[in-house]
DNA sequence: ATGACTTTGTGAACGCTTGCACAAAGTCGC
DNA sequence: GCGACTTTGTGCAAGCGTTCACAAAGTCAT
C-alpha cells in the first residue's frame, strides 16, 4: 500500500507535476481499448520526450517489460496510487461566482481522485442556495457542521482570498488551490498552487511580441538593426 | 521602443514566467500610491526571493537606484513593455460553455494588455447570442468576415480541441491557451499553453499524502524504518 | 565633503532537470 | 534453444535555474 517511491527514494518535483499527463494519456488509452504501450508513443502523446518518460518512470520502480512496453492499466494504477488518487480527495469551493460556478458545474472532478463535498460563499443573497445538489453554505458553517476536507479551491475575488485562505488553514486544509490573482501568505506545511490566467496570457505576449520583432527586424543577432529600424 | 533585453540577450524562460508576479505587485503597489520599493519588498509580495527578483530583473537592464530601490512607475512600465503589454491583445474565446462564459465575464482582461474581441461556438444553439456584449460566432465566420485574433482561448470539451487548434492556427493564430485536458500537437512555431485543473488537483493530492504517510511512519529519516518495516 | 549605511547588480558555486548512450532484459521467428 | 530485434532502465554529461557572496553605486546625516 506504501508507493514504491518511498522505498526508492523521493521523486523529483518536475517528475510530480508530469505524472498526471502520463495519467490522463493512460487513462485515455485505456478507455480506447489498449493495453499495452511503449514509452515512444506514451511520450508522444503526453508531450513529452520518451527518455524523461522513462527517467520519470524510473523513479516510481519498474513497471514496464523491455522489448514490449507498459501494460496500460498496470501503470495507470502505479501512477494513481503514488499520486493518491486511490481515495476520493473531499473538495471545498469557496467563491461561487461565475468561476466557482463552472468548477462546480465540471464533472472531471469525480473520475479523477477528487468529490466537491461543499460549496461556500458569503454573499447571504447566495448562502442557502443548491448548486450542482450542493448547499451553499458559509465558511462558518463549514467550520463548525460541515464535512471534512482536505483541499480547498478559492474562486473569490483577490482581496478576500487571503481571509478565506486563513480560515481554510485555521479548519485543518492543508492544500489550496487558488485562482484568484496575487500571492497568498501562508504559514509552512501549506501547500498553495496558483492558478493565474493573466499570468498564462502574459507569457503569451511576450513571445508572440518576440516572434512580431524578430519579423519586423531584418537582422535580429544585428546590433544596429534595431536601433536604426524602430529608434 | 524595442525592449532592452533584446540589445542585453534573450531572458530566460523561467524569469518570463514571473514577471507577471512582478507587474502584478508592482500594479497593487502603485495603486496604493506607494512610489517606491526595494526589491526585499517587492520580492516577498511576489512570492520569491529577494536575490531572484534582481537577477530577474538585472536581465531586461538596470532600472533601479542603488540604496534606494525601484520606482515603481517605471519598472511597472519596463515590466509591461518586455511582456509587450503595450498594446492590446486581440482574444478570441471558442466553446462557449460554463468556463468559456466564466471568462468571457471575467473584467480581467481590458486591463492587462487583452480585449476579448470575439467569442465562438459550434452548437447552433449558442451561436447568433449575445454574450457580454459580443454576438457569438462559429469559427468559419470568424476566419471570414471576424476580426483579426492573435491569442486563442480554448474552454471545448477535449475531443473537439484538437481540431479547434488546428482551425485557429489556419487562421494565423500563434498562440493558444488550453483548458481542455489533453495534448494538443501542433505545427512548430506555434506556442501553446495548457491549465487544466485536474493535474493542479493531482499535484496537490501527491503531497497531501506524502504528508499524511509521513505522519503514520513514525521517524520518515530513519534508514532502518523503511526497509525493516516493508521488505 | 565625508563616512556610514543601504541596496542593487552580477560573477561564481551549487543543485536540479534534461538528454545521451548503452547495457540489461525481455520477445519473437525459426 | 538461439540469434536477431525491440524496448526498458540508468549512469553520465550538458544545460538551466537558483542561491550565495560581494563589489559597485547610490543616499543621508553631519
Ligand atoms: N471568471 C474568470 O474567468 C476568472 C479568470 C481568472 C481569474 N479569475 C479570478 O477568480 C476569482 C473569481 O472570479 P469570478 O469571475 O467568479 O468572480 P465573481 O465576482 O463572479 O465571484 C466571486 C464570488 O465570491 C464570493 N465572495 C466574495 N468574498 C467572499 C468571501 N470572503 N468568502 C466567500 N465568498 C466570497 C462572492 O459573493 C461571489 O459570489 C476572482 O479572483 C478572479 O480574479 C476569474
Ligand atoms: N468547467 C470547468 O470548471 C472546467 C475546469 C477544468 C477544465 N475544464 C475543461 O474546459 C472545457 C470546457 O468546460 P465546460 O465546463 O465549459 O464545458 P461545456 O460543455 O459547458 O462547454 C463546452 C462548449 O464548447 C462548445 N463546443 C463543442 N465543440 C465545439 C467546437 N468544435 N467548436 C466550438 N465550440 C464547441 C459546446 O457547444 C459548449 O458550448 C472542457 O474541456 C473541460 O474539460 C472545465
Amino acid at each position: 500500500m506504501v508507493p514504491e517511491s518511498l522505498r526508492r527514494g523521493c521523486v523529483p518535483e518536475a517528475t510530480v507535476g508530469r505524472l498526471p499527463l502520463y495519467l490522463r494519456a493512460l487513462t485515455g488509452l485505456h478507455d480506447q481499448g489498449v493495453t499495452s504501450i511503449a514509452s515512444e508513443e506514451l511520450a508522444s502523446r503526453s508531450g513529452v520526450r520518451s527518455t524523461q518518460l522513462r527517467k520519470d518512470l524510473s523513479h516510481l520502480g519498474s513497471y514496464g517489460v523491455r522489448g514490449v512496453g507498459y501494460d496500460v492499466e498496470l501503470l495507470a494504477a502505479q501512477i494513481a496510487q503514488e499520486l493518491g488518487l486511490t481515495q476520493q480527495w473531499p473538495v471545498v469551493i469557496v467563491g461561487m461566482g461565475n468561476l466557482g460556478r463552472a468548477l462546480a458545474a465540471y464533472g472531471g472532478f469525480s473520475g479523477r481522485g477528487f468529490r466537491i463535498v461543499a460549496l461556500v460563499d458569503d454573499d447571504p443573497e447566495v448562502v442557502g442556495t443548491v448548486v450542482e445538489g450542493l448547499t451553499v453554505t458559509t465558511l462558518a458553517d463549514l467550520a463548525t457542521k460541515g464535512p471534512t476536507v482536505t483541499i480547498g479551491v478559492i474562486t473569490t475575488p483577490a482581496p478576500a482570498a487571503q481571509a478565506v485562505a486563513d480560515e481554510l488553514v485555521a479548519i485543518g486544509v492543508r492544500s489550496l488551490l487558488n485562482f484568484a490573482p496575487g500571492h497568498l501568505v501562508l504559514p509552512d506545511g501549506v501547500d498553495v498552487r496558483g492558478v493565474d490566467l493573466a499570468t498564462e496570457l502574459q507569457i503569451l505576449a511576450f513571445h508572440e511580441q518576440r516572434r512580431l520583432l524578430a519579423i519586423s527586424t531584418h537582422d535580429p543577432l544585428s546590433p544596429a538593426a534595431d536601433t536604426e529600424a524602430i529608434g
